[in-house]
DNA sequence: TTGTAAGCGTTATCAT
DNA sequence: ATGATAACGCTTACAA
């Protein structure tokens, strides 16, 4: 095991004083080309490489971003953070993840980890525990920046960055009575999390806007995987009017729903139409491939560090809320 | 913005030196209890948060594990993630995820960012530019242990653990022949990426065992994803005899095999047999359901994080290979 | 059991 | 343009 070059030993070997090494590297102007040049070759020449240990602790301040979400084998949440840390990456960021696996306690944790790690920014996605975001304001005492994406509390009052989920179902609905369905279910999951509640909401608005009843016994709450959207579906198939068309809050939920429908022996789209949300990748793999409100998830990824970036090197916190257009990809399903 | 408490204001508030402060918090024995509660209630009366970042750099290394993977939107490596970072958690690592996008060059420049974050170990899974692994020795130079899994160098000679792709293959294939097919396709991808390789290995192994020919017509390279199963599929279709079975060496492949055969009018499987590889989220999506090798990826992910923390804390760098039995879900495409 | 002193590698500030 | 000095918060070796 080698020995690890410093800048005192590049400061040396050239008889300059390790501030002058310092600066050149780091390329401040105040360097005479000729010594930069010398240094630069002398660094190489030895193996040099910064101890960012050593550099953070002087600054006080990682350079990495922390990335707090609830789960990470969702294909959303995976993608997300694939494409945020692609973004991050360029600017010279580094990226460290974080599962709060839904639970406030972990979460808070996470929390309390991120600050001892002063890192330069967070983004979070929060627990289905946590009501509001209060945890979050441990962040704000100590100066680190945050924007919330996707799951956000209730009562936010810091940037961040969501799909229009409200629209999304809305159009969702819309476009199912447009080809006449009338019994129109509502598949999701007993949390409350922001996200489903305003799915939810979109979905009644565009029910009433067309003067359907909304129905309770077409409303079933089981929760967010392919087996809580076929046993969703049993349930409703044992109505005594079963329903023409079903609308789930994710497009795993859906799958599971089409599942139970064909078992039935009932023909998607002819009997029950039906549509997913998330633009998932299993939704092509479905038969039919599955009808889905997709979010640019890319697009929202970007955002996010935007919004995390302006406020980074800010002085002030700021507030600033963007909300992204969601489209309905038709697919065979509906 | 509140300032930041650290041991030293601890130390003064109670009239005793910082190094018990410090001892205590760290829960040393040599502190006397007494000490030790008075230290612990008034550090979180005050609200003190360590520093991580002065903590490591003192001890000069960060407390966090660098996760090296191409890519991480396939499901393999997002479950794997997932699972080993809660695995990491537990045992008090943070870890951090970067992505080669399977370019060697980032590989590269992620290998000196890990070096400079000094972190306490390594795990990767090699780009398919990176024939050997010697870029990695440069982390040995430093002491920084490292595991690979899933995709390793093709000279490897660190610890690394694998799915049995040799033997998983030859079963699939094997399960096929029973079945009676005789034309049985292999779906992969150009690249020379050891899985891949290995996969194809057992896929010919087989066939000699059964005494069946190994015909090149029936072998198309043209990537992993599901569209390259489909065109290659296309291909398929357009010989003068077509075959009876596919493997395909991920699900994704498989799926859009199964589609093809699907338009071209074939039944899936009385005409066409497919099986896949990874047990993916939608192989159970598609119609019919997908036959797959499944690798138990939590398993590997505890594997390689058992083979890792076994190196970091022992002196020397250690060789140790886990093969992890490979199992076929059958399912209704074979 | 506790205190003292030194130092990790870097950068900011001040002086030259 | 470069050098000298100090400091960041913590831990370790040694002394008391």
């Amino acid at each position: 095991m080698k020995k690890t070059i410093t800048i005192k030993d590049i400061a040396q070997e050239l008889g300059i004083h390790h501030t002058t090494v310092s600066r050149a590297l780091r390329e401040i102007k105040s360097v005479k080309k000729e010594t930069r040049d010398k240094i630069w070759r002398k660094a190489h020449e030895m193996g040099y490489r910064p101890n960012r240990l050593a550099r953070d602790f002087r600054n006080n301040r990682s350079n990495t971003i922390g990335v707090l979400v609830p789960e990470f084998q969702f294909h959303f949440f995976s993608k997300f953070i694939s494409d945020f840390s692609k973004e991050a990456t360029k600017s010279g960021f580094s990226v460290m993840v974080f599962q709060s696996d839904g639970k406030l306690k972990i979460e808070k944790e996470i929390i309390e980890s991120l600050i001892s790690y002063r890192v330069s920014g967070v983004i979070a996605s929060i627990s289905k525990e946590a009501v509001n975001g209060e945890h979050f304001e441990l962040l704000e005492n100590v100066g680190i920046r945050y924007v919330f994406f996707d799951r956000v509390p209730e009562d936010v009052r810091v940037s961040h960055v969501l799909l229009d989920n409200y629209q999304g179902a809305y159009d969702a609905v819309s476009l199912l009575i447009r080809k006449g369905r009338k019994r129109i279910a509502f598949l999701s999951t007993p949390d409350k999390i922001s996200v489903f509640n305003d799915r939810f909401k979109g979905y009644t608005k565009a029910l009433e806007d067309n003067n359907l009843p909304v129905k309770d016994e077409l409303i079933v709450r089981e929760g967010l995987l392919m087996e809580d959207g076929f046993s969703a579906t049993q349930k409703l198939l044992k109505l005594s009017e079963r329903p023409d068309a079903i609308l789930a809050v994710r497009d795993e939920v859906s799958i599971g729903a089409i599942k139970c429908l064909k078992k039935a022996g009932l023909r998607v789209p002819e009997d029950v139409s039906v549509i997913g949300f998330d633009n998932d990748p299993s939704g092509i793999a479905s038969e039919p491939e599955l009808t889905t409100v997709n979010q640019s998830i890319s697009k929202m990824a970007a955002t996010t560090f935007e919004l995390l970036l302006k406020q980074i090197g800010s002085k002030t916190f700021s507030f600033e809320k963007r909300v992204l257009k969601a489209e309905i990809v038709v697919r065979g399903s509906s």
